[in-house]
DNA sequence: ACCGGGATGTTCT
DNA sequence: GAACATCCCGGTG
């Protein structure tokens, strides 16, 4: 797990179905700057092909970076005041994407301690998709970077660290629609989840 | 631990 | 005008 050998995933590791991505994406490392974390936590969007997707009735202006090539950051503003990152996956124009829900953090945690000040403790700091924006620094001015670009700021890259051969999996949160569907993955166990385990 | 409500403004109907 | 891929705080047990 040496970062000697941490590696930017590439466009044919994003272009495939969202939730074949999803859980190859767990103990993969998020970096934005000097900030990164390890994902524990993910959810699948699965595009025309889903009601809970930003992507189900077409292109719009603020979804437009999903029906681009795979590999970049879409990141969108809800709720009048978080900022929530995905990745896109599968081939360009098909609207698939990953959510990133949580992360363990790795480096930088004086500066996500200070961009997340009410968090009072360690495990509240990226435990949730908007948290680990705030906590990163990601908001409106990343939505379309390519992350497999040697020059981005934000990448997600592969320490050598395998996912999880039985990754724990439930139903997506948050959702008003499409609530049955099995799309959230997380590293069982992990102390960071959005929701404590059962 | 768990639950309920308020914040806050963009997006889409 | 309603909904929103959320978070935080203060209540109660």
């Amino acid at each position: 797990m040496g970062d000697r050998h941490a590696r930017r995933l590439t466009p044919d590791f994003y272009r495939r179905d969202s939730r074949v991505v999803a859980p190859e994406l767990l103990n993969k490392v998020l970096v934005c700057g000097n900030r990164s974390g390890r994902i524990v936590e993910v959810e699948a969007y699965a595009g025309s092909a889903d009601p809970a997707s930003h992507a189900y009735r077409g292109p719009t202006k603020r979804n437009l970076t999903m029906f681009g090539p795979p590999g970049r950051l879409y990141v969108y503003f809800t709720y009048g005041m978080h900022w929530c990152a995905n990745a896109v996956c599968d081939e360009e124009g098909r609207g698939l994407a990953v959510l990133l829900r949580a992360l363990s953090p790795i480096e930088g945690r004086d500066e996500m301690r200070q961009a997340r000040s009410r968090a009072r403790r360690e495990r509240d700091l990226c435990s949730g998709p908007a948290k680990l924006c705030q906590a990163l620094g990601i908001d409106g001015r990343l939505d379309g970077v390519d992350l497999t670009s040697q020059d981005a700021i934000v990448s997600i890259v592969d320490d050598g660290v395998v996912p999880p051969s039985e990754p724990g999996q439930s139903c997506r949160i948050g959702l008003s629609v499409a609530t049955e569907e099995p799309w959230r993955w997380y590293v069982a166990g992990d102390p960071n989840l959005s929701r404590a385990e059962r």
